[in-house]
DNA sequence: GTACTATTTGACGTTAACGTCAACTAGAAC
DNA sequence: GTTCTAGTTGACGTTAACGTCAAATAGTAC
């Protein structure tokens, strides 16, 4: 039904950003899952929901800066990755539904970070702005 | 007047929470101005002001993911190191006035730069609220 | 002065995260 | 089938940001 256009990985590292290499090397590392069906020489073959779960690492990665091995720990529990193998297309009701509440709690978690370093960003503009406040404050007199 | 105390590289590292190795590879690099007077072999001397100036560097380096480069890019315009050099104390109302000036743009900078980020954060949780939305009703769906 | 600890300098070591290169091949287009 | 581009594997190279170690010395306490 849902004929998804096949993706290689030229393709993928262009539209999220990164390089091949960067892509063959978080395979290596057990972040994206690779698929044991592939034989050895085959072409890696990815999908659009591939290109949204790539994106979003290289966005937890950048802005939380986290390191590779945190952000494996982070997707590791992630049984949604089902889901990019195709298990989705052909799954039952009752392995959907599994899939989803094993997806939840991972989106959840990284909500979290994302809010907690909202929390000490904004604490430090909070100081900064106090900062600057003061330094115009000691131009104003200095310049009495 | 403000006798202020001498802090040495180990006190000032374990305050700040980093090596004693990472601050003499920062002044290395230029990131702290490095004192001429000092003669060779003998110890580093700081002050409380040090100890605020390489804080702010540190959360900037952790918060934003700055690298050492750009650390220092962003710090090299500062005049105001001139305060740190004990300069301050000493100065002239002119010159104070003329370091403080200086200092207000790089503050300026920084609050920039930090609210750029707040900003791009805000909208990637964005992103993931809704997309928690999202598997939340699938999940509410997927159980009638 | 003596003892003792923290510091200095210089040098080499380490790790994560890729970059780069070579020889070979899959797969799409014709 | 031929052609051609992009992909594959394996291996070695690179860079930033420190870690670690050794030998000598500064500075503090007594």
């Amino acid at each position: 039904m849902n004929a998804e256009r096949a993706l290689r990985i030229g393709e993928v590292a262009e539209r999220v950003g990164v390089t091949t290499r960067t892509i063959r090397y978080y395979e290596e590392r057990g972040l994206l899952g690779h698929d044991a069906s592939r034989s050895k020489g085959a072409h890696r073959v990815y999908t659009e929901a591939d290109v949204v779960r790539l994106t979003e690492l290289i966005r937890l990665r950048d802005l939380l800066g986290l390191s590779l091995e945190e952000l494996v720990e982070l997707a590791e529990a992630e049984e949604s990755r089902a889901v990019l193998r195709g298990r989705w297309e052909t799954a039952s009701g009752d392995e959907r539904l599994r899939i989803v509440e094993a997806a939840i709690p991972l989106v959840e978690r990284q909500l979290e970070l994302v809010r907690a370093r909202q929390q000490t960003l904004a604490a430090f503009a909070g100081e900064l702005a106090g900062k600057l406040d003061s330094l115009e404050n000691r131009r104003a007199e200095l310049r009495r």
